[in-house]
DNA sequence: CCAACATATGTCTTGACAGTCATATAACTA
DNA sequence: TAGTTATATGACTGTCAAGACATATGTTGG
């Protein structure tokens, strides 16, 4: 069930918002600066973060200040895992083949 | 550009389909029993992980084989990065609070 | 060639969602 | 208090994609 934050993070611009909170929590305003778009989608796609538990909010004043949670993103770090160990099965394939082989083979249908 | 592939892998059944063909090829149909869709609704997905370079084919008969190509997941393997080492700084301060500590301060606003 | 099988593709409907605009809510300031 | 700033929310629109269904394409065997 990795479903929700992906789903989440499948859309570039709260990919985009969460980056700019990897630095430390910002007002919806600087956000809005950050990236660009108008504060009503800003604010909706925050919400959308919030629902997944992917950022976090905090009220200090008339502002409200939003910060990350990666916690959510655990889940995917974790379906990730098996298809990062093919690309290392790849990986080490390459290399045994470019440590190991001291003989070559002449007619090499490499194609 | 992580968009592509991250886009693909937030449909289930995409994941579902991409998990189901991690232990080797599959031809359609073998597909189709594991996932419990209907046919052409696994061909339209398996069109769109292709599009997206998660899946290859390979044509055996009038069957077509299809395997996985984890390499489009690398990019979104990288931009997961920084949230995995925020996650992991939470563990790292998790521990230095766990060993460090032999003595406790009541009221140490230590900041 | 014909029939059976395996897979792909086209069409259509429906629901979800990004985006815009207008407005509401709430806090600060004068 | 009124006015201003910061943010959220509601209504509406357009787009896009999942799913269902029917059909086309291609392959094998008789």
């Amino acid at each position: 069930m990795t479903t929700r934050a992906l789903e989440a993070i499948a859309e570039p611009n709260r990919r985009r918002l969460l980056d700019a909170l990897r630095d430390g929590e910002q007002p919806v305003g600087a956000l809005v600066d950050l990236v660009g778009l108008s504060q009503p989608l800003v604010s909706k796609h925050l919400r959308v973060l919030r629902n997944v538990g992917l950022v976090d909010v905090r009220v200090d004043g008339q502002r409200r200040l939003y910060r990350v949670d990666p916690n959510p993103l655990r889940e995917l770090d974790a379906w990730l895992e098996p298809y990062r160990e093919m690309w290392r099965e790849s990986l080490d394939k390459l290399e045994r083949h470019l440590t190991a082989p001291p003989s070559k083979q002449p007619k090499g249908p490499s194609r």
